[in-house]
DNA sequence: GACCAGGCACATC
DNA sequence: GATGTGCATGGT
């Protein structure tokens, strides 16, 4: 049976490196978090491509915008009212607590900040992850969609097992080193996107089986 | 036209 | 405490 290391050297042999997280900014990253919820990649784009098209990739700008204003905004990504929603609570959040500083933020102790992150309404454990490890370099795993199902396809963790669960999988078996959590959670979808869909796995070309 | 996408909160039992 | 449902666009 494979283990979490050999996944990872078959992964990067396969594909190499990712280059994640896509976003200019540390502040591009958190948004993005939040906009790609249950979303392709592609649409996020477009609604990040048009908030900065209009000068609003902003803390500041984006906090005083109104929640129509913003929904209006964010059309592309799908689920825009309640993004803009998630999206204000987030700033006002890091606003209030940060002045809308990312390194502000990244000076607070990481499980603390975690804590914070998961009290804000619209941001779970993946959303709050993805910002700890993305946008402020905090040795974090994050899990998500398809990391579950991959581990799930070759026996590495049961079908009930919770986010926690499987974090621990990867935390517990990994040195906490912030390129290799970044590099793997995007080799992770990567492979997913490939190989491993829901209902169209293609199982016997995955870089896994060899 | 069906399926899929880098979740989350909330209702209901 | 488990299980179901709403949220929405755009690409394949």
């Amino acid at each position: 049976m494979l283990d979490l290391r050999q996944i990872y050297r078959k992964l990067y042999a396969k594909f190499g490196p990712q280059h994640w997280w896509p976003g200019d900014s540390p502040f591009e990253v958190m948004v993005g978090a939040i906009l790609t919820q249950n979303t392709n990649w592609a649409n996020v784009e477009k609604a990040i491509n048009n908030l900065k098209k209009h000068n609003l990739l902003n803390p500041q700008k984006l906090n005083t915008l109104s929640l129509k204003k913003l929904a209006s905004y964010i059309v592309a990504c799908g689920y825009y009212n309640i993004k803009a929603k998630r999206l204000k609570e987030f700033l006002k959040f890091f606003c209030q607590e940060y002045k809308g500083n990312p390194k502000k933020m990244a000076k607070t102790d990481t499980q603390e900040l975690r804590r914070k992150l998961l009290k804000v309404s619209g941001i779970g454990p993946e959303t709050a992850d993805s910002i700890l490890l993305y946008a402020l370099g905090k040795p974090v795993f994050v899990i998500d969609a398809y990391t579950k199902r991959i581990l799930l396809r070759h026996n590495l963790i049961k079908e009930d097992a919770d986010y926690t669960k499987v974090q621990n999988l990867f935390m517990k078996n990994l040195k906490p080193d912030v390129k290799l959590f970044n590099e793997y959670h995007a080799l992770l979808v990567r492979l997913g996107k490939d190989f491993c869909l829901k209902r169209r796995p293609r199982c016997e070309m995955c870089p896994l089986k060899n």
